[in-house]
DNA sequence: ACAATTATTGAACGATTGATCAATAACTGA
DNA sequence: TCAGTTATTGATCAATCGTTCAATAATTGT
């Protein structure tokens, strides 16, 4: 997963799994039926544990909308992090995808993992309803959608290595449209 | 430039440009010093039409705003055209970018592209509060650049083709940052 | 402890990768 | 028109690509 991640599926060789694996094609092909297959298992460890990343943010906050402001945090903690790998699996995968010869169920797939997220977001945003933090009249499920637009939109505009404090601003602005 | 453009660096081979453009590799490597250099000046070319599109469309409205209400309409047009080549050339190369050996100079140039669309919508911001169209208190660089996420987020929300009423709605709250 | 199953190994397959080069064709200016 | 420059051609390079396989080693259940 991490080698998939940091090199993309193209510049992924069985050579270099090999190497860093330090085990040989043969064992890579004895577990996996082939590249592709071994790569769809790898977004699918990709998605359960960014599931549990979501959850867990969420869930850090006093309230459904603290918890939405803390995966934010996290989230530019992560973006602004020289040491880690750089960007998303998932959005790295759909960027790739568009690519070469499309991939019919990757591309269902893919479009699952992303929409089981916003429906996390949508979930807090129901919960915030309820406890009258998030006004009646919003519309969750446009919310959660436009949240992780901007979620996508930060993970690539930190590509280039922004001041961490334009990420800060850009958030802010995004999460303006909570309230009021 | 098209053929990166739909493939990506890493897809299109030397023989794929080949046989698209009919043209024998030995010519493309008379006129190129390298598949990267030719990759670059076909983002080059990218950008420059590119920008002169993003003009365009600012222009093309009655005001300033109404201009980038007028962008965000010819994006959703150009997500939502299921012929037309997936995505942006320059958001897909700085996903692929942080993949492989990273190209320091690639990269910068590419960081330079980016914040020149920033500052076209800058210009068109501080145009805006001249007229009184928009509020003076407001930052028009960080507006900008919270556009600019949005436009990235929107790019890679399309790639799996939601309905367009869907990135209408994220439109709509994203512009509702500039009023009020 | 031993037979049966599973994993690992190292070598190799044909195909494709980016890139080169001498030979040939096409174009250019005077 | 013809010499001089530029482009195109087709063949070929070593390296790497994803994949396979028989042979060997390790592990398992009984």
């Amino acid at each position: 997963m991490r080698i998939f991640w940091r090199y993309g599926y193209a510049s992924t060789s069985i050579q270099r799994l090999s190497d860093q694996l330090a085990l040989h094609p043969g064992s890579l092909y004895g577990a996996f039926k082939n590249k592709r297959q071994l790569f769809m298992a790898a977004l699918e460890l990709y998605f359960e544990r960014s599931s549990q990343s979501i959850r867990q943010a969420l869930e850090s906050g006093d309230s459904p909308l603290q918890g939405i402001r803390c995966f934010f945090g996290q989230l530019l903690d992560q973006i602004g992090d020289e040491s880690s790998i750089k960007g998303c699996l998932m959005i790295n995968t759909a960027t790739e995808l568009a690519e070469e010869a499309e991939d019919e169920a990757l591309t269902r797939r893919l479009d699952e993992m992303f929409r089981s997220h916003e429906r996390q977001f949508q979930h807090a945003l129901v919960a915030a309803q309820a406890s009258g933090e998030l006004a009646k009249e919003k519309d969750p499920a446009a919310l959660a959608r436009f949240l992780l637009v901007g979620v996508r939109g930060l993970r690539l505009y930190g590509q280039t290595r922004p001041p961490r404090t334009e990420l800060e601003s850009v958030v802010e602005q995004l999460l303006s449209v909570l309230y009021r």
